[in-house]
DNA sequence: GATGAATGAGCGTTCATTCAT
DNA sequence: TATGAATGAACGCTCATTCAT
């Protein structure tokens, strides 16, 4: 009697992720828009989805952010890992960082701007992709401090120093350039050399 | 209404003082535990004042952030300007900065991290907090890259990039120490450190 | 969202519908009983909705109130030019015009009481309403006029006199009567008779 | 030892008197101008004494309005009064009223508007206005009724229909005329020929 | 599973009234 | 008596969440 539907199991259960991912990814647009605190309404109506809709595929809102957020560490991560991976010099790699924060820089403006109103779990987003570069950075600059090209100080120091330069930028945007201009465009090539200039012996 | 009783006067403003101190001292506080968006009431409630008191006081819930933040600026201000006016090396400068940092650092936190989603005025009090170390260090700073001590870069870089430093294990406290902890006490002196060891030529 | 469920789409919008119905008409209700300021959360209670429920369907009280009113013109003005139409003499348009008002007594009252505190679309409402007596009642007092049986004054005018006369009994009907008794059963008839006597040559 | 004042009791209470007619007066004029909802501290301000003056007064607004309603009646009153004992003839008498009701015309406009949203003394002072006219009203009409030259209806009819006339226009100010300009003024004189029109014979 | 109408706790704000001085 | 700071109930409105369909 039951059991059986028109549409196969499977038909569903395709239907049902794609209406997950249209949440996602639009939840992802607007949070990246209009930061973390938009209702949930709003969403629902910009993805084209019934308001329960959200809450059928995420229990609370809550979870939802944390969903965009694990994805946006995946695709951010993939993203950087691959640029990353044939970088040689701590110039090219840095270079490579800045364009992938070009490219996602509005989301990871609000994720840096609000993390600590967010879940938890934000962290781990956070972390996970600061890690990523991380890993790739200490590679290429221990190399380098080897070679005596670059002052020796902890590799996290220097790390933090360079992620520290562009947050400060990026959190201050409204500061350093019109609302809608990418500060990283406007400011990375100076953020660069700065800190390369710093660096080296 | 008149304005002169035969005593008294003045103890009733110096009561309405009391109070709106209160408010904004609680209000501080709690801004300071939990963020900006405490709901009006759990201020009041901790002031041990009634609700409608808050508004008695400050016209808007803004009003109130503005008063707070403006405080919290001059208190800071006058603090890091006493402090610094003294410092004849960067070393010595930073060392004052970060101490100051230490003793506001739960308010100074919620300030940078929140900043984005506080009234317009919070950015004059954050900027006018910045310019006052900033004023400072360009003197020492660039004496120092007069005498060839430090690397010639651009003032404003080298001060971005302390800053950014600083903010930046501001920021994630939560990964760098424990909830509770002091972040500047505990890496205070590895951030100045680094930080010479980086501008130094 | 897809718009077409297997069914039941047409019942949700027929509950909608009913639960606006409900809330205008409770709306209704209570603005003739009390007046039109009524806190929203009685009306809630009185339509047997959530307080939330009105604000999901008028999203501010205003929008309630012009939707009620602009319902009331609706009903009153279609009521009035059915049983106006017909009509061929003052004396049957007046005596319609006072049993429609007889009708709508009540909320008619709190209409043209409360009038100007109310939002701007309220006089539309109330113009509206008067110029669909105002139409018919031109139409046969100028043919008495023209045949010598009304006094030869502007048309205005004598509607004027005619509607500041009801109104007045209208407003100023804890004056006349009980207040729970209409005031046009019981000074309709004299009111009609001294306005007749008034315009006839 | 308590009992003897600097001032004299008689001196006290001059003053007491002072401050009630000020607050009084300043009612009065911002009622006129604002409606009688207007905040219990708008008025305070405006009569230059403390908030809690108000309530030292007059126990509650209510009182407070009552009291203006009320002087208001007093003081219309006896200038109708004045004015109408002389009057020989409806028209005059008519024109005496208009000429005091543009005198009074802001506060009269708002006791019309508002009376069944004040406190139910307020009928007293508008039942005790109207049959001061009224008063006289019937002494010229009923003449002029014996005289033959006005029509004969009952005189309280010939009344209601006239102030029905006036207080349409005044309700209806905003219809009529800008909203700063005197109806009184500007449609006084065709109120007053269209009137006596409808009752001469 | 998807829908969207309904919910209700919670928010910032207003203001008549109180009361210590 | 006059003061004005303090009060707190009430208001319009928002929005994450629920649930009958």
């Amino acid at each position: 009697m039951s059991g059986e539907s028109i549409m196969g199991e499977s038909t569903r259960q395709i239907q049902k992720l794609n209406t997950r991912k249209k949440i996602i990814e639009t939840a992802y647009r607007i949070f990246a828009e209009k930061g973390f605190s938009v209702p949930s309404s709003v969403i629902a109506k910009e993805a084209g989805v019934s308001h329960g809709s959200i809450f059928a595929h995420f229990p609370t809102m809550n979870d939802l952010t944390v969903s965009v957020l694990s994805d946006f560490g995946d695709k951010i991560g993939t993203r950087l890992h691959e640029l990353a991976k044939n970088c040689d010099s701590t110039e090219n790699l840095l270079k490579e960082h800045l364009k992938v924060l070009e490219e996602y820089e509005a989301f990871y403006f609000r994720l840096i701007t609000e993390k600590n109103m967010l879940p938890e779990e934000a962290r781990y987003t956070f972390a996970a992709v600061q890690s990523t570069v991380a890993f790739h950075f200490s590679i290429v600059i221990e190399r380098e401090i080897e070679k005596g090209t670059v002052k020796k100080l902890p590799t996290h120091m220097l790390y933090n120093t360079w992620l520290g330069l562009v947050h400060y930028y990026l959190m201050n945007k409204d500061f350093f350039s019109d609302s809608n201009e990418s500060v990283i465009k406007r400011y990375g090539e100076e953020l660069l050399s700065t800190y390369l200039e710093l660096i080296k012996i």
